[in-house]
DNA sequence: ATTGTTGTTTAGATAAGTCTAAAAATAAGT
DNA sequence: ACTTATTTTTAGACTTATCTAAACAACAAT
């Protein structure tokens, strides 16, 4: 039996360690939790004795394989009712992660499978990020983000590294969304800032929405 | 900020003491929630100091104007999601009831505008029980239970008293369901089993399955 | 190698919800 | 009315998840 609080520590671990094979440090996780590295400290432990989690003293911590499964069975709930959110419930791409975070919790095999199949078994959520099946396989989506790709070249928009409500928001403002051609008109070497064409406009954008904004070439 | 096990508690009360307005005992309390009759009387303290609960020691509990629109809200959240899994993903009615226990404590109100809407405004759910609307309101359902019931007058079913894995499946297994008519041939003053004639085929059934079932006049 | 800085763990406290055992109030029986 | 029996409340303890403050380990830097 695994609390909801242990799932959300394992899932924060393989978001922060590369799916969770990478160690990641007591204050990384801590911070991503939003509590303190003393209360990090004591759910690691905890973690490591369910056997979810490697852990040596002051030297980080890693999912075992019990773990990584737990961690990609939530996310693939988590997702599979981001999608159910937006395609049948009339929510925006902005609106979903909060509740998702609530719905990925709920325990019952035959209500995943049969939400799996209601929304005919999508592959990806509303913000590009992939959908594991019920084995916990998923794709590698490909992509770079926009600060790393190359000037006079055609990407298009295929994911976010931050589902932020405010970067959501701005992007809905300046009309990108999934599927959005883009073209890096210029880099800017003093800010890093960028200007891109989208569908004939021009637009500036920072560098932090260059770090945050996903794409795959055209 | 109200928590799960409090939301559970105001449920009971208001399930126990008719739609809350009727004082509730520690010790019914307790039962319904599966704790000790001191575990009790500390939520109690607590839903009072709230203002969700009235309470004087000794005297029992009920629920305060408050209390009651908590509990109503729960309750068509229930209801809803129970139709939701219904209709939507294949559940039958004996499957519904532990996922929407936990489904029910979902806190998003444009989720549950929205799952209603998509459910096209459903006024009762799986089992007969009416689902009350956005601002609470929901109709009384006129029945009598089938040992109440008069020989030789033709019924049909239209809710359980008893939403047990247990008892639906029982139901299933003799092919009662929701709409089923049913007449009374014979009621035995010896053990209250009674004898009824479900379409065309006779069944005998004991006192406790008389007590469950709902029928109205047809 | 000693010092200083940062990161991590431990010790001790707190709040929510639960329990057992004991005390107090109410209800029932004679 | 007095004595039981039942119900309810209180007292004290435990678990989970959190915190602050203090101790300890690891890493840099001179
Ligand atoms: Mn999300
Ligand atoms: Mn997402
Ligand atoms: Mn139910
Ligand atoms: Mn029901």
């Amino acid at each position: 039996m695994i609390t909801l609080t242990e799932e959300n520590y394992i899932k924060a671990i393989f978001h922060l360690g590369n799916q969770g094979s990478v160690t990641v440090s007591t204050n990384a996780l801590a911070e991503a939790m939003n509590t303190k590295a003393s209360s990090a400290t004591d759910m690691i432990k905890k973690l490591a004795e369910k056997n979810y989690a490697n852990y040596k003293k002051y030297q980080g911590v890693s999912l075992t394989a019990d773990g990584k499964r737990v961690a990609v069975n939530i996310i693939r709930k988590h997702r599979l009712w981001e999608v159910f959110l937006v395609d049948k419930l009339n929510f925006t791409w902005d609106q979903v992660h909060d509740v998702a975070e609530q719905l990925e919790h709920i325990k019952s095999q035959k209500l995943i499978d049969e939400l799996d199949a209601f929304l005919d078994f999508p592959t990806h959520d509303p913000h590009g990020d992939p959908i594991p099946d019920k084995h916990g396989k998923f794709e590698h989506v490909e992509k770079t983000s926009l600060s790393n790709a190359k000037e006079g070249v055609n990407y298009i928009c295929v994911g976010v590294n931050d589902s932020s409500v405010d970067f959501l928001k701005y992007l809905n403002n300046n009309a990108i969304a999934l599927g959005t051609v883009i073209k890096v008109l210029h880099k800017e070497p003093f800010d890093h800032s960028i200007k891109i064409a989208i569908e004939g406009r021009e637009l500036m954008v920072s560098q932090i929405v260059g770090k945050n904004l996903f794409l795959k070439e055209n």
